[in-house]
RNA sequence: CGGGGUGUGGCGCAGUCUGGUAGCGCACUUGGUUUGGGACCAAGACGUCGGAGGUUCAAAUCCUCUCACCCCGACCA
């Protein structure tokens, strides 16, 4: 690739749209442009990555047994509608008529239409187990699409299906899965924590995603993980042993009583005013469960952790009462809900550690008045279940032993059990040996393409620019003629570039009449992992020079050793 | 959808309050000088000031409506 003769468009200042590093440097480095908000033109800088990762995702999923199929993006809407998907995603699924006023959907993933095609063509579960994959667009229409390929409307994301008898064949699939990811991931270049998640909207029963390690401000998910054991889960679902229990269990209890609290609505209000410690109240949050309102209590030092609440209230999501909502279930003002004398049919739901507490302080669903010295006897509770959040410091549920560590990540792949949510939706079913008829059982499997190329520049860049691993630069090497204006070095640099082709070694000739400055510039920002750099000292010496993108100082290499070198590097780290 | 903000040449912005016919830096074109970390001189080209309507002798500027984009929140890969 010659400079002058692609197209990368790099820009000198900072984009005023783009807040992510990744995102200002996939901008400015002229990787991507935007069309419209969250949707993107991948131009060749781009492209080229896109083909790396694509590819190493290819053969890691061939390697595992699976096959590569393309399914439609624009599907009829009938099939979303008998999963019944197409009423419980809302407005993200992309909705659209054809002419005939037929309506359509674009695609957000594939389970409906994989599914569909394999209930007509599976027969007998002989054909299986079966895993079909795809690397396709996928469209999300975002409520608020940011951060530029991380979370746009339109991606490019690898989805495969598995098709298995029985449990014990997802089980042998989903482990094939894992496998594949982890060895896409290290190719890839990218270290990935594997966590535990919740299946939110996709169904299922169980799930993990792959997190790439950040700890930038683009790491969009914290992982709680234990250094000792290995445990790793996202903060949606992180489980823990609390540090600090009760405050004094050995009191006795007492009867409550009312106090005045004018205008005291927070927790740090109440429990100055009061002189007492946040971990000796309990916060009341009311919530709309679908049709119900729930009262959540937990002690005043936590935090509440929605998802976790939405499962133990049964119902996919929870969504918090604004003000008017909270006075009309609690009669008082939001800052004073309190569990003593809740309505009736507002189910109270208590976490696990409110269980231990004794002589507290809660709300008194009266406006500036809380109660003190409640027990748990003074009131209803519906359920007990943990739905506060975990926290850093607290220790490993499973070993128990060290204390867990608070890390920020990007989700780029992850893996359902799905089971037969979708084949007995739509009756996807073959008949097992002993002729009986049998619902698929189903995994499902994304890997976001363009995603981790953006999380690999988060996690990989300084403040020039990008520092691509080796396996999904757009090139090896990115050759600079410091003045393409003199005709001897110029002619040097046009051989080294034709030796370079000829040898398979991928590399970006910067040929432009350009400053030297200008060009260093634009290497940095690009990101290639070795700059090498024809100069007029060199030409007299007969050698080049060769620079890691992140390395301190360059090194002169003899210029008939620079692509023996560069081919070793390829060898080693790819 | 709620809250906040911005739309002026390819990019980054000033000008808007106080109306008088559009400006700066970078990029771009041509010529020249330069050439190892974002050069210099000279000459140029590029604007329906997001759109529509209104007020006015006169609108980037005031009024009404509208569209787009960005940030915070809910949602999510």
């Amino acid at each position: 690739m010659r400079m002058t003769r692609t197209f990368i468009p790099t820009l000198r200042d900072d984009p005023a749209e783009a807040e992510l590093v990744s995102h200002r440097m996939l901008l400015r480095g002229g990787y991507i442009r935007k069309l419209t908000a969250g949707i993107y033109i991948y131009l060749p800088l781009m492209q080229r990555v896109i083909h790396k990762i694509s590819n190493i995702v290819r053969e890691e999923m061939d390697r595992s047994g699976a096959f590569e199929i393309t399914m439609p993006v624009l599907h009829p809407a009938e099939i979303w509608q008998q999963t019944g998907r197409y009423y419980d995603i809302g407005p993200e699924l992309m909705r659209l008529d054809d002419r005939h006023k037929r309506p359509m959907v674009l695609g957000a993933t594939h389970e409906e239409i994989v599914t569909s095609l394999l209930r007509g063509e599976l027969r007998s579960y002989k054909r299986l187990p079966l895993n079909l994959y795809q690397i396709q667009v996928k469209f999300r229409d975002e409520i608020r699409p940011r951060f530029g390929l991380m979370r746009g409307r339109e991606f490019l994301m690898k989805d495969a299906y598995s098709f298995d008898i029985d449990e014990a064949g997802l089980d042998i699939a989903y482990q094939k899965m894992v496998d594949a990811y982890k060895a896409v991931f290290k190719r890839c270049g990218l270290e990935t924590v594997m966590v535990e998640s919740d299946t939110g909207a996709m169904g299922g029963k169980f799930a993990h995603e792959f997190m790439v390690i950040v700890d930038t401000e683009g790491g969009e998910a914290t992982i709680l993980s234990c250094p000792e054991c290995g445990y790793a889960a996202n903060l949606e679902r992180a489980e823990s042993i609390p540090v600090n229990g009760p405050a004094k269990t050995e009191e006795a209890p007492q009867s409550y009583s009312p106090v005045e609290t004018p205008n005291m609505k927070t927790v740090e209000e109440v429990t100055a005013f009061l002189n007492v410690p946040a971990r000796k109240l309990v916060k009341t949050l009311m919530y709309r469960a679908g049709e119900k309102v729930v009262a959540a209590l937990i002690r005043g030092d936590r935090q509440i952790n929605e998802t976790k609440l939405s499962n133990a209230a049964g119902v996919p999501m929870v969504e918090m009462l604004d003000a008017a909502g909270v006075e009309q279930a609690t009669g008082a003002p939001v800052g004073f809900a309190g569990p003593v004398g809740m309505r009736a049919d507002i189910s109270v739901i208590a976490d696990e550690e409110v269980k231990a507490m004794i002589n507290f302080v809660v709300g008194a669903n009266a406006g500036d008045r809380h109660l003190i010295n409640v027990n748990l006897t003074d009131f209803r509770i519906d359920k007990t279940a943990t739905i506060r959040s975990a926290e850093a410091g607290e220790y490993c549920p499973r070993c128990r032993k060290e204390r867990l560590i608070s890390r920020r990540g990007i989700e780029v792949g992850n893996t359902f059990k799905l089971g037969t949510k979708y084949s007995k939706a739509l009756g996807a079913t073959v008949l097992d040996e002993a002729g009986n008829e049998r619902l698929l059982i189903m995994g499902s499997y994304g890997i976001g393409i363009t995603r981790t190329a953006q999380a690999a520049i988060e996690r990989f860049h300084d403040d020039r620019g990008i520092a691509w691993p080796v396996p999904i630069a757009p090139a090896l090497c990115h050759l600079v003629c410091v003045n393409s204006g003199d005709a001897a070095l110029s002619a040097a640099a046009d051989k080294l570039y034709d030796d370079l082709q000829k040898a398979g070694i991928e590399v970006l000739y910067d040929d432009r009449q350009e400053r030297t400055g200008v060009k260093f510039a634009d290497a940095d920002l690009i990101g290639l992992p070795w700059r090498i750099t024809v100069g007029a000292k060199g030409l007299a010496s007969g050698m080049w020079e060769l620079k890691a993108r992140m390395a301190d100082a360059p090194e002169m290499v003899l210029a008939g050793e620079i692509i023996p070198r560069l081919l070793a590097i390829l060898k080693s780290e790819s």
